[in-house]
DNA sequence: CGCATATTCAACCAAATGGTTGACGAATTG
DNA sequence: CAATTCGTCAACCATTTGGTTGAATATGCG
């Protein structure tokens, strides 16, 4: 139903998300004090870390009563790669990747579609 | 109440649009056109070009009665550095992009063009 | 002109999203 | 033990999203 670049763009779509993992950049938070700055519930920002959990941008380790929030920065590869298939800043990748496109696009010409 | 990256996540989350962001990459396209893979209406395609346009991913100019639409990578670059700014990624990895893309255009995962 | 083609608009709908509040379980502290 | 703190859950709500259909608006063509 959504592959991983559904979950990971939708996830960083949300303004308060991506405040979130940049406050995480700095240093792993617990829930509560990840909540503080934002006006909005407890219950608002345990959402918003779940779906960060779930996209895989952060993991939440319980230690006690206290949940630690740790950001997972390579989730974003795969979407920050796609998008660089886009970015056309060097024209020599844009090439290859074009070929390359032209390769996957056609049913006629794939080889071995792996899993 | 949005900013851009707002915008620009939340257009690259749907993966109809991802698939029109990866048709237009190889040509510029008539709406008519873009819409023929996908198995919905027209009009389902039309919005999301107007949100792919709203975002400033796309451009459309309308030459007689054909409305040609026209990727603007560009628009990419600020989504691109801001996760950038939470790890070094290899600059353009192309065989991590053509696992990411046989993801987009496995069948079975969401409306797909390929079918 | 009259008709077909290209695209959008408007109204509508179901489902998802982002927020609230209050109750709850689990761990810590006094 | 009792009280407190941490965080989630459940129910609810308003708004947005992604789709539909049918009518409307251009534009091009014979």
């Amino acid at each position: 139903m959504s592959n991983a670049l559904d979950t990971t763009f939708a996830a960083l779509a949300d303004p308060t998300r991506r405040a979130i993992l940049t406050m995480l950049l700095e240093d792993d938070m617990a829930v509560t004090d990840v909540a503080e700055p934002f006006e909005m519930s407890l219950a608002a920002i345990s959402k918003h870390l779940g779906i960060l959990t779930r996209a895989g941008l952060i993991s939440q380790e319980k230690r006690g009563r206290v949940k630690w929030c740790k950001l997972e920065p390579d989730a974003l590869r795969g979407a920050s790669v796609w998008m660089q298939g886009f970015g056309q800043f060097e024209p020599v990748n844009l090439d290859a990747f074009e070929r390359f496109l032209e390769i996957e696009l056609d049913p006629g010409t794939a080889e071995d579609p792996a899993t």
